[in-house]
RNA sequence: GCCGCUGUAGCUCAGCUGGUUAGAGCGCCUGAUUGUGGAUCAGGAGGUCCCUGGUUCGAAUCCAGGCAGUGGUACCA
């Protein structure tokens, strides 16, 4: 507690990227992880929990980057100097843990996650370095249903937090639909690793860059609004006009995507493998009311180095009523099959297919459009300290209405009754109890409801029949006291 | 990583053709109201003008370099 020097003084402050969560971001945060769990576990996942860091090679690195091999990852070494890395999603522990334990799993094995993973990346809105991720995958499940599963897993998360199909949309795809036009066009051209990364990056950024966009980047390479120049593929005009037709494939109608697409890759067994699936998934979901809100597209491409079938992510759209400067926020949710990542702790191959909400990013673009979870909670009821010799009684009134289940505080600072009730008001308790020497005199206390005093506080000029307005304050037995608040605060509910 | 923009009070920002004591609104604190949240009125606290160096008699203001934030882009397992 002594007085430092200016000098000693560290300025307060987190690296970027990282953030403190505060009590009303918390309570939105965990009210989205429940809602979203329930649903899981309502489909038969089974909560796993992994630590927050493992070896650096068990969680393996998928990051195509030859300019910058350290970036992307947290890393540090043991006393052993074996390295170790902070978790960069929680499938790649999953693969770990399904390697680990494989013979004391129930196959199919159906888990979900929920953590924090870490990512040694430039944060930008609605991204940051330490994010929570909830996960859904199913293990030991090679055929269509376990993605179909998942996909409508997506939809009755986004419905349980009272979204609708106008707010969001689960897009599909399929890795070998990629593959097939890949194959197509190796006809015309040399296709080797870097160009095929090229292209597919090209293909993903189509809601962001348009069509034109594309065509820069399969072509000569694209400028953005800053000045800066993205390199392009350099295919000829042949195999962009292939791609660009596969793009332009009408993603509105699911029946209608197959039959467009099947006229684009039919002559590739890997465009034949996708359509097959796409069908199942679109026969299967079409019974079960997933219609319009699950639709098939072709610039769906997800990460780049272990899907290997299906694919899809979730999008949020909000009318941009509010606003003009609603920055670009990518999807809040993703996934697909990855039916080789486990084979790097086994001999075997074990199909997995698996979904990811980034629940941070998601609470991101619900507060910034302004979407209620339910309703705002109250604070605690306030009991004001106003003679210390009565501290007990207090405690006494805040026990008393704790045993009924109510939140209950006693003022714990040492400043004055106004002061007092400023605190109440930026707590948002919903009621204040005054029990000073006149109402204990006559055994009896002072309520003073909040939430009505706020409602009425534009409408009232004078302080005094502020203050003195029966609805806003009054007296009651102390005996009938917690009776009383319980009713108020049931019927202000 | 690359390109742009910004950095002044707790917050949002004004001031910037160099000139003495750096401002506003909101917020915060105190009082009018000796026991009452709002409104009103009156007071008050709060600043290394991001940092370092340069130009100058003189720099928040001009120049250079850093750092931080932000937007776009790249990457995103």
């Amino acid at each position: 507690m002594s007085n430092s020097s200016s000098k000693d003084i560290i300025k307060p402050g987190l690296p970027r990227g990282l953030r403190d969560l505060n009590n009303l971001e918390l309570k939105l945060l965990k009210n989205i992880i429940s809602k979203i769990s329930k649903v899981y576990e309502s489909y038969g996942f089974e909560e796993l929990s992994t630590p927050a860091f493992e070896f650096s090679d068990a969680l393996g690195k998928f990051l195509p980057d030859q300019d910058r091999p350290n970036a992307g990852v947290f890393s540090f070494q043991d006393d052993d100097e074996k390295w170790l890395s902070l978790r960069y999603d929680l499938t790649a522990p999953l693969a770990r843990y399904v390697g680990e334990n494989y013979d004391k799993i129930t196959k199919p094995y159906k888990r979900f996650q929920v953590g924090s993973v870490w990512r040694n990346e430039k944060p930008g809105p609605g991204r940051f370095r330490e994010f929570l991720q909830l996960d859904a995958d199913i293990v030991g499940s090679d055929n269509y249903l376990a993605d179909s599963e998942l996909i409508m897993l997506a939809c009755d998360c986004m419905r349980t937090l009272g979204l609708d199909k106008n707010n969001y949309s689960i897009r599909v795809s399929n890795r070998k639909l990629l593959d097939s036009i890949l194959e197509l066009i190796a006809n015309n051209e040399q296709i080797d690793d870097a160009r095929r990364l090229i292209i597919l990056r090209a293909i993903d950024k189509l809601d962001r860059v348009g069509v034109s966009g594309v065509e820069r980047l399969l072509s000569n390479g694209r400028k953005d609004e800053s000045g800066d120049f993205t390199k392009g593929a350099e295919l000829s005009k042949a195999s962009i006009s292939k791609i660009l037709d596969f793009l332009s494939i009408d993603n509105e109608d699911r029946k209608k995507f197959i039959s467009q697409a099947g006229s684009i890759v039919n002559k590739t067994v890997a465009g034949q493998e996708a359509l097959k699936e796409l069908s199942e998934i679109d026969l299967l979901l079409a019974k079960l009311d997933y219609k319009e809100e699950v639709l098939f597209d072709s610039s769906i491409v997800r990460g780049l180095e272990y899907y290997t079938g299906t694919i899809f992510e979730a999008n949020l759209q909000f009318d941009s009523s509010n606003d003009n400067k609603f920055p670009v926020i990518g999807s809040i949710g993703g996934g697909g099959r990855y039916d080789r990542l486990i084979s790097r702790f086994r001999k075997d191959q074990i199909g997995a297919t698996g979904f990811s909400i980034g629940v941070s990013r998601l609470a991101t673009i619900l507060q910034m459009a302004e979407f209620q979870l339910g309703e705002p909670s109250n604070g605690p009821v306030l009991i004001l300290k106003m003679d210390t010799e009565f501290d007990y009684s207090y405690y006494q009134i805040a026990k008393e209405l704790r045993d009924e289940g109510i939140l209950a505080e006693v003022y714990v600072g040492s400043s004055g009754m106004k002061a007092q009730m400023k605190y109440a008001d930026k707590k948002n308790s919903p009621v204040v109890i005054i029990e000073g020497t006149d109402e204990r005199e006559k055994g009896i206390v002072t309520i003073k409801n909040l939430i009505k005093g706020k409602e009425i506080s534009t409408s009232i000029d004078s302080r005094e029949s502020w203050i003195k307005n029966s609805d806003i304050q009054f007296e009651v037995d102390r005996d009938k006291l917690v009776s009383k608040i319980s009713k108020l605060l049931n019927s202000s509910n």
